[in-house]
DNA sequence: GATGCAACTGAGACTCAGTCTCAACTAAGA
DNA sequence: TCTTAGTTGAGACTGAGTCTCAGTTGCATC
């Protein structure tokens, strides 16, 4: 079970830093996310906590994503599809993404030699790196196991086409 | 300058393939694309075109892109912002992009040891990958002589958000 | 060159994620 | 308890992209 807790605590602080309030609204959604979600969308949100009729809207919803991420405890990130993904922020920084196309499941992993490897590519065009985005997309062992072929990689560029031709 | 013809004959034969016409439309276009950008986007080619008094409408231009991209002569490509992008598709497959956070310069890259790597994690993973998608955000050598600072990467873990903040 | 017709086009309505506005409400310090 | 700045929800708005449909056009055939 997360410590939804110390989430809490940390959020406090931070919005009373700011001088901005911790409201009734403000911390269910503090408990929902925490409480379940590792990964999850914004529309996702809004439509557990209408099934859980804690009436909270669409403004509000994103107004404290926002507040979210800005306090370091939720994290920002495009898993392929056209929308933002959000994701708990946890001690380990940062990592990169797999995402199984047939099922949606996402693996993720840190490599430092990756990470060594790109920035030699950086030093080699004289590039300064802040940030990377890496997805690699395909299919994980359990779908592997139940027989799901790869969907044809050819003209397929972008994840969010592949997540797209799911969603068909 | 580009072989533009060589591309408008790919393009023809692919469309009466499908049982699909050239029309005059798809050939300012295909001329456009081909012409000068490399990189470019769906509202860019809309504004051209209205600008060289060529009326294309937007659906046009979608449909048009969606063919382009079946026929593999354009790529979609997510490069950072929230919309997609769209590039020529050459003799060499696949690349990775280098994006400069100040001036939005687009370098490609191909590096085999980094692929390498990644197929070596997949594998630990027991993930078959089919595509992958790779941005490094930062500051090129251009804009370090300029003495450009890079944004601060704290918090920032998606590129619709850097780029995002880039337009504010 | 004329004809037929399937494919194509533009205008504008629609969708969907996300943002903005504003009047009514509320957390929390004094 | 009072005050007030911050917060909320409803719904209008935005922007990229899609869909619809009536009118237009490319092109194979005669």
């Amino acid at each position: 079970m997360p410590s939804i807790q110390r989430e809490l605590t940390r959020f406090q602080a931070f919005l009373s830093a700011q001088g901005l309030k911790l409201t009734r609204e403000r911390t269910a959604l503090v408990r929902e996310i925490f409480g379940t979600h590792y990964h999850f969308e914004a529309d996702e949100l809004l439509f557990t906590m209408k099934e859980k009729s804690l009436k909270i809207s669409r403004a509000t919803i994103y107004r404290t994503l926002e507040l979210l991420v800005k306090s370091g405890l939720v994290r920002r990130v495009h898993l392929g599809e056209e929308h933002y993904h959000y994701e708990h922020v946890r001690g380990d920084s940062h990592h990169d993404h797999l995402i199984c196309t047939t099922c949606g499941t996402v693996i993720e992993f840190h490599d430092l030699q990756l990470e060594a490897r790109q920035h030699q590519i950086c030093d080699r065009k004289k590039f300064t790196p802040t940030f990377h985005n890496l997805q690699i997309l395909g299919i994980c062992e359990a779908c592997q196991k139940k027989g799901e072929r790869p969907h044809s990689p050819d003209r397929v560029q972008s994840i969010g086409e592949v997540a797209m031709q799911l969603r068909k």
